[in-house]
RNA sequence: GGGGAUGUGGUGAAACUGGUAUACACGCUAGUUUUAGGAACUAGUGCCGCAAGGCGUGGAGGUUCGAUUCCUCUCAUCCCCACCA
């Protein structure tokens, strides 16, 4: 009997998937759709087992809804801008593109390896000018529509890289890569404008099923809050100091104001007295690192010289600037209530800044530190109202006056796209001398990126130096122009490919209307939980504002969300090449087959929880793959001339039936280890019923099991299963049946275990048909010794029977 | 500081709406077969106890005939965000 050689038979249906193209997605088929995605990877040059992890798991799900009758679109692309790629080129002289492609190719490859479903026809890359046209179209229909704009802004600089990084690119105040100090630089930034759709993003979540905690993280990050913005006039001038505060109740409180060093207004109402304090103090804030800014708990600030009046009792309070204050979050500028707000009271012990209780707690229990809404005190005509009441009838009083509005903030800011990078989508925009700011027409995309280009890192980027790109004509006027030379985020190709694969080769539009309506959006999306405040918003935000453009006729482009869990190194710590513990798949591979590896991966726990690479839980399914081909073997060879006339069938039936049962309900809950331990199960009863009734004499019964057994194991173990699927005669790609339905009637059992409980113990189990009555029931156990003995000389006061259960006693 | 997740054998983990805790696998122990390459097979394996029995799902309470599952408090570990007014 052959042994299972995963080699020979991984190559063999590899080759013949490759030929006839059995997974393609077709646009006119009346079957319902079912569009699974799993987020495309960057093309680093490997996959890693993560990629394995996450890859395998939107296969087997895409694999399972094919079988149950969907049309399914099962789509892989690469996100293959952004600057691993330029590193590459700068460290070996190698261009950004053709490491890129390289990559692409050899990922390809193990792609296939996998054993992955793809409709490989419609891959999107996002590198390739048909792609980027697009991305291109993409900001200036958002361009046009008010949602893309340029401003001066603060960003996060390496002093190193020489280039802006985006916020999840600074790591403990740190440059991500080269781990050198990150500053704040001001520059001249492209942004979209995801804020006009804070409110939405938070609302549209109650529509979609994601994991509960990736909505609570967005809705955290977005920060929405209600509360209102008060005007306090500066003090023998025309200026006045806007402040953002959820808590107007405490506005007798406010014994000072705090502005942020960057805050416009602080040059303008600084005494002449104090101008030099204040002046070191904020080139002082200006030279801190991220670092520096972090570690620093201590509040610091200093007088301006200017004096406020609190617009509740014309109370005249001190302006201060300090640094705890941000001029990005709310109006740069806040109303100090020591007694009542844990930061302001650091800063006025600090400075021996004047404290005024405002609010006691209801039930007078005094705190040192009472932050939380309560009833009021020293504050004129509110005093005893509760917070709530005071928040209501304060704003109603000073909005008459003009002197307060209801507002809503956000902690959510405008998304800064520019790069100053090369390997990126360039931004369709050119600067005329005459016509300013100029959109690049529609009919002139691409906006092609150059591929020689001298990558040096000057803090530019490397296109300014780029000739033939730089100096342009005007599309208004045809006059001298330049180009803009920044590229976009990488994250701006993200946000829309999974609108592209929906109808990857068209050249007219992004995608058309009726394909898109044929696909999206995305049933099923799975990917890891690290994108939740960033692709997964950003994809969001697209889709609404494609959607107002009129091109799309959804709110929420992914309607399922799962996170897959992080695979660890054998030693249970994240894996890095610096710590050793990083596990080669196609090593893997090589030794046990892609089989094996789907199937461990599967095995090892919940599909969301991830966890430590464990060498011998690979080789336990291995063992498995091992008996159960073997086992299979036995029975593809077995002729095929005998029929089965014995109870022993119900048995094999049962088993079958329970297994179909098991898996057809696990898998919808993506509980693929208890799917995979129910195949072993199963395995290990037909094993011993195999002895009973021999395979021989009833082989036609036994081919017939086995290959139910092989339909619901081969979302898993593709190749496997092909195989042996083909081996015991039938006919057609296993992967292309239809899904095997259980036998309801077999699901019951004759009989059925019950436990006798005594006050709570089990004390025996009792062999019965499903059908006994509880009285029936309750005769027997009291036969029982083990049950008798606790049941002696005592009175049964109660009993309870769960059907099929247990029996519970209650004794005095 | 805020938010989230997780605690079950030596290990990864099961347990349907509260109903026999530890399925499945790894590891380990003993035995068989003298077995070349990651062995196979059989038996055993939560803890204490010779046994009867008792104790056991991070800890302490509670609800219940019955709690890994529900409630209250608490401890530990991990992850994310973080001076957000």
């Amino acid at each position: 009997m052959a042994k299972y050689d995963h080699k020979k038979i991984e190559k063999k249906w590899h080759d013949v998937w490759t030929e006839t193209e059995i997974y393609v997605a077709n646009d006119n088929d009346e079957r319902e759709k079912y569009y699974n995605l799993v987020m495309y990877p960057y093309p680093s040059g490997d996959l890693h087992i993560g990629h394995w992890y996450n890859f395998s798991g939107g296969d087997f799900y895409a694999r399972y809804k094919r079988m149950n009758g969907y049309n399914v679109l099962n789509p892989i692309g690469f996100d293959s801008f952004g600057l691993p790629a330029e590193n590459a080129a700068i460290k070996r002289g190698i261009a950004p593109k053709t490491w890129t492609y390289d990559n692409i190719d050899n990922m390809l490859k193990q792609l296939h390896r996998i054993g992955a479903s793809y409709d490989w026809d419609r891959m999107v890359i996002t590198s390739d000018p048909e792609y980027y046209k697009w991305t291109q179209w993409m900001f200036l229909e958002l361009y046009k529509r008010g949602l893309a704009y340029k401003k001066k802004q603060v960003a996060n600089w390496c002093t190193d890289c020489n280039t802006v990084l985006a916020n999840e690119q600074v790591v403990d105040g740190k440059c991500e890569r080269c781990g050198n100090d990150v500053i704040q630089k001001e520059l001249d930034q492209w942004l979209f404008k995801i804020t006009d759709y804070a409110d939405e993003l938070i609302s549209g979540l109650d529509q979609v099923d994601w994991p509960e905690r990736t909505k609570i993280a967005q809705r955290n990050w977005i920060g929405r809050s209600e509360g209102a913005e008060v005007n306090f006039k500066v003090d023998g001038s025309k200026h006045v100091i806007k402040v953002f505060t959820t808590r107007i109740d405490t506005l007798y409180g406010a014994t000072f104001m705090v502005l942020a060093p960057e805050n416009p207004l602080v040059e303008k109402i600084t005494t002449k007295e104090q101008f030099e304090l204040v002046e070191k103090y904020i080139s002082m804030t200006k030279g801190k690192t991220e670092l520096d800014r972090m570690q620093e708990k201590v509040k610091t600030g200093v007088f301006t010289g200017a004096y406020a009046l609190n617009p509740i009792n014309n109370e005249k309070i001190p302006v201060w600037i300090g640094d705890y204050v941000l001029m990005g979050y709310g109006t740069g500028a806040i109303m100090a209530v020591p007694a009542h707000d844990e930061r302001d009271n650091e800063f006025a012990k600090k400075y021996k800044l004047p404290i005024i209780e405002v609010v006691e707690p209801i039930n007078n229990k005094k705190e040192i530190m009472f932050t939380a809404y309560g009833k009021l005190i020293n504050s004129g005509d509110f005093t005893g109202l509760t917070s709530e009441e005071a928040k209501t009838k304060i704003i109603a009083l000073l909005s008459k006056e003009e002197k307060a509005t209801k507002k809503i903030n956000y902690k959510l800011r405008d998304w800064l796209i520019s790069r100053q990078r090369y390997w990126g989508s360039p931004i369709p925009i050119v600067y005329c001398d005459k016509c300013g700011e100029v959109p690049v027409p529609e009919k002139d995309l691409p906006v092609v990126l150059p591929e020689e280009v001298n990558m040096k890192s000057t803090g530019e980027s490397p296109l300014k130096y780029e000739k033939d790109f730089y100096d342009t004509t005007c599309p208004k006027c045809g006059g001298k122009a330049t180009r803009e030379t920044d590229t976009m985020d990488t994250f701006v190709c993200s946000s829309w490919y999974y609108l592209r694969y929906a109808d990857p080769k068209n050249d007219r539009e992004f995608a058309s209307k009726e394909k898109m309506k044929q696909w999206l959006p995305v049933d099923m999306y799975i990917g890891g939980a690290e994108h939740t405040v960033l692709h997964l918003l950003y994809s969001r935000f697209f889709t609404k504002a494609l959607r107002d453009g009129g091109y799309l006729d959804f709110d929420e482009p992914f309607m399922k969300l799962r996170h897959q869990g992080m695979i660890l190194g054998p030693d249970g710590l994240k894996m890095s090449k610096s710590k050793g513990n990083v596990i080669d798949p196609d090593i893997e591979v090589e030794k046990y087959g892609a089989d094996a590896i789907r199937m461990y991966l599967s095995f090892m726990g919940p599909y969301e929880q991830g966890g430590p690479w464990n060498p011998n839980g690979l080789v336990g399914v291995r063992r498995f793959l091992d008996k159960f081909y073997e086992f299979a073997q036995i029975i593809c060879s077995a002729s095929n001339n005998q029929d089965a006339n014995s109870i022993k069938q119900a048995d094999l039936d049962k088993i079958i039936s329970k297994l179909i049962d098991k898996v057809s309900r696990d898998f919808p809950e993506m509980k693929f280890n208890t799917c995979i331990s129910g195949f072993m199960e199963t395995m290990n009863s037909l094993v011993a019923l195999a002895k009973e009734f021999p395979i021989t004499d009833n082989s036609k019964v036994w081919k017939k099991a086995i290959s139910q057994m092989l339909l619901v194991m081969a979302p898993f173990a593709p190749f496997l299963t092909e195989e042996l699927w083909y081996n015991l005669g039938n006919n057609g790609s296993i992967h292309l049946q239809q899904w095997p339905t259980s036998d309801k009637s077999l699901l019951i059992d004759d009989l059925v275990t019950v436990a006798i409980q005594v006050n709570g113990k089990v004390r025996d189990t009792l062999l019965v048909s499903p059908g006994a009555e509880e009285v029936d029931l309750l005769k027997i156990a009291k036969e029982s010794d083990k049950v008798a003995k606790y049941l002696e000389g005592k009175n049964i006061l109660k009993s309870f029977y769960v059907k099929s259960k247990i029996l519970s006693i209650v004794t005095d």
